[in-house]
DNA sequence: ATAATTAAGTCAATATGGCTGACCTAAATA
DNA sequence: TATTTAGGTCAGCCATATTGACTTAATTAT
């Protein structure tokens, strides 16, 4: 591995501060995620349970196809999930015009849930963006999207 | 919770901008671990034993209680984990002065997993942010150390 | 028309990483 | 001397992921 500690290289560049962003990364996608995880360990749900909540959310109609490719987990880990939240009615299940696939949406039920969940992340990053510059707030956009792996990038641009 | 979408709302602070940073946070954390994870796969590591090499690393000499207010998890939960890296010699324990405390430290071993591990990271991120201006960087630390709860702010302060 | 592929489902076993509760020892401190 | 603190341990539970093997039904290719 390179040395990164080398005269040549800009103070932002050094290993002790690619160090503090490696712990900014763990502690604060901890306390990211700790809010909705409250609310679902009420309902004996976890956090796998809350992003196939919000990407049904995002995309009405999805197929279970396209959402095993955005969460890039096996069929048999979703299955249970899945089964979980169609059973208590948290999502609804139809067939497609393909009639191998099935097309997942939020019941009212669901549509509550999602929003319970996501308000709070949505309120904790308003709150944190809010107190910043647009520069600021594009600068972490920018950085953000470049620390994922291009196959995933160009998942993020399809959905959004 | 309030309404984020009224008039006055700059378009950056719009729940659907919001929203894009939500799936951010989920793409670039799964990326982010993704490549430690593969390498601590061959030694039948997880995720838990990354965290511990990493911090025991960080602060020579850490105690297991300094360590339990960083990782914030149980005991029980950090023994199973710290017992294996013992009992394999990557870390290394002592007696504090306060003889009722252990002090934990990599061997030899656990400094060359810990270099393995860290530098996947540290490579990832160099590489993203040699793209970019420093404007974008301080961006992106600044917002994110935000998203971070404020005891745990502090923690971060702490230990560096 | 038949063969191959695709979407989805299911059964079983395994690993990892959290948790709670109960209980223990030894050392430091009040 | 009593209490608190640091650490350890046993047992059981739950959630989330994995692999592998196999099935069904529908679509597509030959």
């Amino acid at each position: 591995m390179a040395d990164l500690n080398n005269l040549l290289t800009p103070l932002f560049l050094n290993e002790k501060e690619i160090r503090k962003i490696i712990e900014l990364m763990f502690f604060s996608y901890r306390d990211f995620t700790s809010g909705p995880d409250k609310i679902l360990e009420k309902l004996n749900f976890g956090r796998a349970h809350h992003r196939v909540i919000y990407f049904v959310g995002k995309k009405n109609n999805l197929t279970i196809k396209e959402l095993l490719s955005i969460l890039k987990i096996t069929k048999q880990s979703l299955s249970r999930v899945l089964n979980q939240l169609v059973k208590e009615k948290y999502i609804i299940l139809s067939t497609g015009e393909d009639k191998r696939t099935k097309k997942l949406s939020l019941s009212k039920k669901g549509q509550d849930l999602e929003k319970k969940l996501s308000d709070i992340q949505i309120a904790k990053i308003y709150n944190v963006i809010k107190k910043f510059e647009e520069i600021d707030i594009n600068g972490f956009k920018k950085v953000l999207f470049e620390m994922i792996d291009h196959d995933n990038q160009k998942k993020f641009d399809e959905i959004n």
